[in-house]
DNA sequence: TCATTATAGAACAAGCGGAGAACCTGTCCA
DNA sequence: TGGACAGGTTCTCCGCTTGTTCTATAATGA
């Protein structure tokens, strides 16, 4: 068992984990520095001892090899819980889904999906409270670019505002409505809008 | 065995097992003090120091890494599967809980419940459809016999109806409140209430 | 009334993170 | 062949953070 990492090291850690698979070469002490805002190679390279001494990055005796992970970092992300979803980020009418900083993953009971693939998103606001969902809960979204008539929906209108909205489709308009009595539903021409996934369910936590 | 804990050890250490897996580091007494709304860092090492010598916090021994919960902690919440809660049946406003034929489980995320004992009913009826609880819902209830003021309970009236409803304690009664306008809220004498269970999380499918 | 518990706050010491310098060891190139 | 150079290693020093210890003060209850 390695002794347990200080929140630095942590920091570091998990700066490796998402960082190292962009990079085109296993960075040198001193370009992490930089990456890192440190100016001094010895004090990172204390950090990267403990990792070592952890097991989570590779030993370089003397050789300039850069830093790179352990096999067992490498693959020692999560628990794979079999019914994990990605959790992509929050949703608010009117915006772009904004992304999270870390690519976060949460349990999903099956009844709660559907086989096809899926994902995970916050709920900001009080566009759907009528349908019983409300500010901070989360949404599971199937992947899907159709919708039936009377779904609710994630759609991207215009490539820039994505919504959470009952959809509801006329011969020459889309009509996406809110579940919010103090908001307007909004006409657009089919060409504008795209459907990104269906809502199959909703979780709440209440503490 | 250890000392039993004192309840606000106790206290402490409900919020460590809820908290602690959603932090990114480990905390300091400092960010652990500002959480729970304490003012002396010296105050809450006392307190764990306690869970320490009960062997539920990993013992500090002058290192800076933070506060963090012995294994035995960790994997203690229940022996049985992962995250299954047993779904006990249905609850509606004027009925007692209705027992289905086989009781069944049903899988909860963590985020959804508490690390104490918990179950699964589903909801008959909109009485709590301004709270964004609707007819179908799943909640998730921590079993408990007591509650604090705006918490939604399962309560048991007279020994006979079991409801879910907002909970007010007053001096000489107790008034459940439903969040439906069509409905009354209901005063009981607090001798004819009998708390069960309180809500602190809900799922819903959509298909 | 005394014991227990919870809290605040002050004072202390050492871990930890960082800077910087010097040292060492391969690689490259004239 | 022998520098220059790049990059890893080791060292010392400093200041802030954070765990620890103590004392004092309420509040609570047997």
């Amino acid at each position: 068992m390695p002794p347990s990492l200080t929140r630095r090291q942590q920091e570091i850690y998990d700066y490796l984990r998402e960082q190292l698979p962009r990079m085109p070469h296993p960075p040198t002490l001193d370009e992490l520095c930089q990456a890192l805002g440190l100016k001094s190679r010895g004090s990172l390279h204390k950090q990267i001892q403990a990792l070592i001494e952890a097991g989570l990055v590779e030993p370089m005796n003397n050789l300039r090899r850069g830093i790179r992970l352990t096999e067992a970092a490498n693959e020692a992300p999560e628990g794979g819980e079999a019914d994990e979803l990605p959790l992509y980020g929050y949703i608010a009418a009117g915006q772009p889904i904004e992304a999270i900083a870390n690519p976060d993953t949460i349990a999903v009971p099956p009844p709660l999906r559907t086989p096809n693939p899926c994902y995970v998103l916050q709920v900001k606001g009080d566009s759907m409270i009528e349908e019983g969902i409300l500010d901070g809960d989360w949404v599971v979204i199937e992947q899907r670019d159709t919708a039936r008539n009377g779904e609710i929906v994630v759609a991207l209108v215009r490539g820039e505002e994505a919504t959470l909205k009952r959809l509801e489709k006329k011969p020459d308009e889309i009509v996406l409505h809110p579940a919010n009595s103090s908001m307007q539903a909004q006409h657009y021409h089919p060409s504008e809008v795209q459907i990104q996934g269906v809502l199959v369910g909703q979780m709440r936590s209440y503490h």
